[in-house]
RNA sequence: GGGGGCGUGGUGAAGCCUGGAGUUCACGUCGGCCUGUCAAGCCGAAGAUCGCGGGUUCAAAUCCCGUCGUCCCCGCCA
């Protein structure tokens, strides 16, 4: 050993082209296979698998070693490069028209058995991959998505390194903003009593940055946010933050369709056609029922008010009377027995809906419905030519307020489509309205406070239907980002802060230092992020983003693999001038590490 | 905060509804045989407080209550 390199070759590139050379290789035993006189091993590594056989007859001293060899000994190969005997081939393997003859074997590093096997022929329980995720992660699986993770930040590095974008960082331990959504503190030792917040994202100091000049900026930033967790959801996550200068959202969505472009053509082989396309929210929701269509299918929602306008059917004259809308979708050929459809009816109730009304086309364009007998000759007609309905169609409609109907056919429509897998649409949703309605009827802020609006006028005199400069990015249904044009006129900033309810006062304690950077001659500048685990899960075809993050966390927050959080010494907490209190603190705060 | 699913040798599943001896299957582990296998094969063996606690019962993996863990969904995520 000595000088020599561990290793000279990577098991999984070896070739025919390879025969007759002596390489040294370096990996992990993925299989033994003992034939009594000959040994076969596949040794892995992160290039791949490589077959290599051990004669005892030949080395006696190599026989002795492989004898003891188990699944996932850390180990090193010395031998010849040889093509396989012939009708021993194996074609499911690129290395397997060749094999390695070894002469060495070196036991580097042995291996308890393993707590479960490292392939992908069974379903895992989660939790003991995560205890074990560093052998979670030689499977193929979780190395396939490490590697496209990978390869996907890199090529958005390339894409806005291309187009002049650079990369800065901002800080991680920043001043809490309680806007949104609850932020994740940290205790300051040199300040006790006071906390510094996480960032739920980089969007001040992004904004500072074009104030100070930069015009192209993007960071691969961590994110944190301390809400509820879900499929889509961690507490820290990461996203590709971007900003620029002398920018208008039309740019924005051109760097990123760039950069999309990018990835795709790098994870997927292919090149996807630009522009992606742009509904205004409002189109959104009338055509989709939501702000995140999956377009990957039709079922697109019609809406019937001038087909029931003046019906006979008291329940859809008075909602509609009332300023309602009735709308339905075609949810096709479903042949769907009376429970099956109840089934549905349910799922729109579980949405917010009163009553589902369906309507199965007969021949002969007649309606099987509870509610067909109340419906005219014209009514049945009209919802079978607005559906271009054809025999066995089944039609779902919902009347209620608009708020509540388009949930419910969202819902409805998800439940019932049949998304092409293997299909990916993107598209743009802009144009959001400034505030959204709340279920108890009140006007919220739909995006932060900086998001410039369409005219800031109209904002406070009419703020049900003003619209803002923000815009989202959706894939297959799924939101994987959010951009905006941003305020520059801090008199604007201020008449947002007033009319959003934020007093002079309460603006200048929480963002004083923000307002006051505006006046300094501030560019107009636009920006967006984009949820880096939601894209690269998707691509990769995964549930989860759990399964795109190496060491994410439980639902709960934990951590099965270091038992994080845990509790802190008195030591540590008195430093900190803390004391945990009420219930928590009855729990042992055995976890910390007292030397910390 | 709410609704739902899951928890059975090291791993994955079946058993649970309809209670009756820790029963079954595949993988792994250990030992033996085997000189061209590649999810090697064949033979044999070991390995479990059925997540935990309580209750019902002559009897509980199974039924009931609680609890812990985990996953999915609603709320929440400007």
């Amino acid at each position: 050993m000595g000088d020599q390199p561990l290793r000279s070759d990577k098991a999984g590139e070896l070739r025919v082209a390879d025969e007759g050379r002596q390489v040294r290789l370096a990996g992990w035993v993925a299989s033994r296979r003992d034939l009594g006189g000959v040994y076969f091993l596949v040794i892995r590594d992160a290039s791949g698998r490589v077959q290599v056989v051990i004669d005892p007859q030949a080395d006696p001293a190599a026989g002795e070693i492989a004898k003891d060899l188990r699944d996932e000994y850390c180990v090193a190969v010395t031998g010849g490069v040889r093509r396989r005997p012939e009708g021993t081939a194996n074609p499911d393997m690129p290395t397997g028209e060749i094999e390695v003859a070894a002469s060495q074997v070196t036991v580097l590093s042995p291996a308890d058995p393993l707590p479960f096997q490292i392939d992908d022929r069974s379903e895992v329980d989660e939790t003991r991959r995560l205890k074990w995720r560093y052998l979670d992660l030689r499977r193929p699986r979780m190395a396939a998505n490490l590697v496209a993770r990978s390869r996907g930040v890199a090529a958005m590095r390339r894409s806005l390194e291309r187009q002049g974008f650079m990369e800065v960082e901002t800080p991680t331990l920043i001043r809490s903003t309680p806007e949104g959504a609850r932020d994740v503190l940290v205790p300051s030792r040199l300040r006790p009593g006071s906390f510094y917040a996480l960032p739920q994202s980089p969007q001040l100091f992004k904004q500072l940055l074009m104030i100070g000049g930069v015009e192209r900026y993007y960071q691969i930033a961590r994110c944190y946010r301390d809400e509820d967790f879900r499929s889509d959801r961690q507490l820290e996550f990461t996203q590709l933050d971007i900003e620029g200068s002398f920018w208008g959202r039309d740019d924005v969505l051109e760097a990123l369709e760039q950069v999309i472009v990018e990835v795709l053509g790098d994870l997927r082989g292919i090149h996807l056609e630009t522009p992606f396309p742009r509904l205004t929210y409002r189109e959104s929701m009338d055509r989709y029922g939501t702000d995140k269509p999956d377009t990957r299918f039709g079922m697109e929602i019609r809406d019937l008010g001038a087909v029931f306008a003046g019906t006979g059917f008291r329940a859809f004259a008075g909602i509609l009377d009332s300023g309602g809308v009735v709308r339905g979708i075609n949810a096709g050929p479903r042949g769907l027995s009376r429970s099956g459809l109840d089934a549905l009816g349910e799922i729109a109730k579980g949405a917010g809906a009163k009553a589902l009304a369906w309507f199965v086309v007969e021949e002969g364009g007649t309606l099987r419905s509870p509610v067909a007998k109340f419906l005219g000759e014209a009514e049945v007609a009209g919802l079978v030519e607005t559906f271009a309905a054809v025999p066995g169609d089944t039609l779902l409609v919902v009347a209620d307020d608009a708020g509540v109907v388009a949930p419910a056919l969202d819902r409805l429509r998800r439940h019932v489509g049949h998304p092409d897998p293997d299909a990916l649409r993107f598209l743009w949703v802009i144009d959001f309205p400034v505030f959204e309605k709340a279920a108890d009827g009140s006007l919220a802020p739909a995006h932060h406070p900086f998001t410039s609006p369409h005219d800031v006028d109209e904002m406070g005199s009419d703020p049900e239907h003003a619209l803002s400069h923000a815009y989202d990015l959706v894939l297959n249904g799924s939101e994987l980002g959010s951009g905006s044009v941003r305020i520059h006129d801090p008199a604007v900033q201020r008449r947002v802060f007033e009319i959003l309810g934020i007093a002079d006062e309460e603006a200048e304690s929480r963002f004083g230092w923000f307002l006051e950077a505006l006046r300094y001659g501030t560019p107009p500048h636009a920006g967006f992020a984009v949820g880096i685990d939601r894209l690269v899960s998707i691509l990769q075809g995964e549930p989860n983003i759990r399964e795109i993050i190496p060491f994410p966390k439980t639902q709960t927050g934990a951590d099965p693999l270091t038992q994080a959080p845990t509790g802190a010494s008195a030591e540590q907490l008195a430093e900190l001038g803390l004391a945990v209190v009420g219930e928590a603190a009855g729990e042992e705060a055995g976890g910390a590490d007292p030397a910390g």
